[in-house]
DNA sequence: GCAGCTCCTTAGCGCTGTTAAGGTGTCGCG
DNA sequence: CGCGACACCTTAACAGCGCTAAGGAGCTGC
């Protein structure tokens, strides 16, 4: 006797499962209520509507990405540490970064992100010095990885872009992608969000 | 006699417009047709499948946010510009970050891209350098973007979120809004923006 | 032994993107 | 003039989608 209904979180479970194998756009009702056995009415007992399924999809995918205490840690080593684990929870799932851009984080999420802005008061930050930072970053991330993923989306397809024609005619782009690497790979998520930290240190918080 | 037939950039404009009366869930190729006083299989004359037309959109909306010279300006002011017009350029249509985080945006774009970076190597940037700068100006917009216009639709749909409820349990999120802007504001974007140039600023490209 | 609640079913609605097959008009060529 | 070819649009239909209405099975408490 496992449970007595279906419950919450393990259709959620199951549907991020299922996102894994069919990407966003093949993650239906009737193919989640499959994999449950069950008709696919039956959801709609846990769930309003597919948008509250996605929103709690966020918000489990989301939830390990937060908080965290920072202790003996400067301010740069625990926002690099938080920038990495974030695009690593979107990285996490395919379609994760859609997903989550489409989804609503709520409340326990808000909660989760007060901690963190209290952490970063506690390194010397005013509130609004560590809004700024953390939304910049937050928002560098969500963009990088949306493209990283609609690549690997795509070239999983097949639509392969003609490296020769490219070379040919955007020698600076090839000179650039030669010189500072690929445009979805590590090192240049790193650089991109060096820049932003560069730019928090520059702006000048208490220095910690 | 205006066209033989319909044309396709006709079709695009047209689905643009749609765009900003329904939105992306609303647009659909019936829709369109209607518009357009035409049944709707007649579009797949003009383009083999919806997300091709989505590809065309996204690079008509993506045109002008492109190129400029930038003569006379430093390359401060001439990244500033840019993002300024990128985020303008998303926000001129309902949804435009959505859009175009699922768009391709195709040859045309990487063509003006290459010239960017030809402008950001005359004002001393080596190709990776400007890669990386406008690659995390233009992840940093787009998803400052996308979490704007998202809020835009929610509240537009009427789900406000409990203002009182805030005050009350998040303190420091609070703080910081009041003391630095909304978090969708103007300045919110612009004080984002600001960092990233900081960081390319002491990065030390060659000074201009 | 019956009421009520939880959880799931069957049936079906209106909509979607997309395809197949066929028609109509115009243009160039013999 | 006549006729094939092509561009462009039609009608009809299919499978699948999110979602709702109505009802049935099984457990719980009185």
């Amino acid at each position: 006797m496992t449970q007595k209904g279906l419950g919450r979180d393990t259709v959620v479970r199951a549907a991020l499962e299922l996102l894994d194998e069919t990407g966003l756009d093949g993650l239906t009702m009737r193919r989640l209520a499959d994999r449950l056995g069950v008709r696919n009415p039956a959801l709609y007992w846990h769930f309003r509507n597919k948008q509250e399924l996605l929103d709690e999809m966020t918000r489990e995918l989301l939830a390990p990405a937060m908080g965290g205490p920072g202790e003996d840690e400067s301010w740069r080593e625990w926002l690099t540490r938080r920038a990495h684990r974030y695009r690593w929870t979107l990285l996490s799932h395919r379609d994760g970064a859609r997903l989550v851009s489409g989804g609503d984080p709520g409340t326990v999420v808000a909660r989760d992100f007060e901690e963190e802005l209290r952490t970063l008061t506690r390194l010397g930050f005013t509130p609004a010095q560590g809004l700024h930072a953390i939304a910049a970053i937050s928002h560098y991330t969500l963009g990088f990885v949306l493209n990283e993923q609609a690549r690997r989306e795509r070239a999983a397809r097949g639509e392969g872009a003609d490296l020769a024609r490219y070379v040919a005619e955007f020698p600076l782009t090839v000179a650039g992608v030669r010189e500072g690497g690929a445009p979805t790979s590590d090192e240049a998520y790193a650089h991109g969000l060096r820049l932003i930290l560069d730019g928090v240190a520059a702006s000048g918080q208490g220095t910690a």
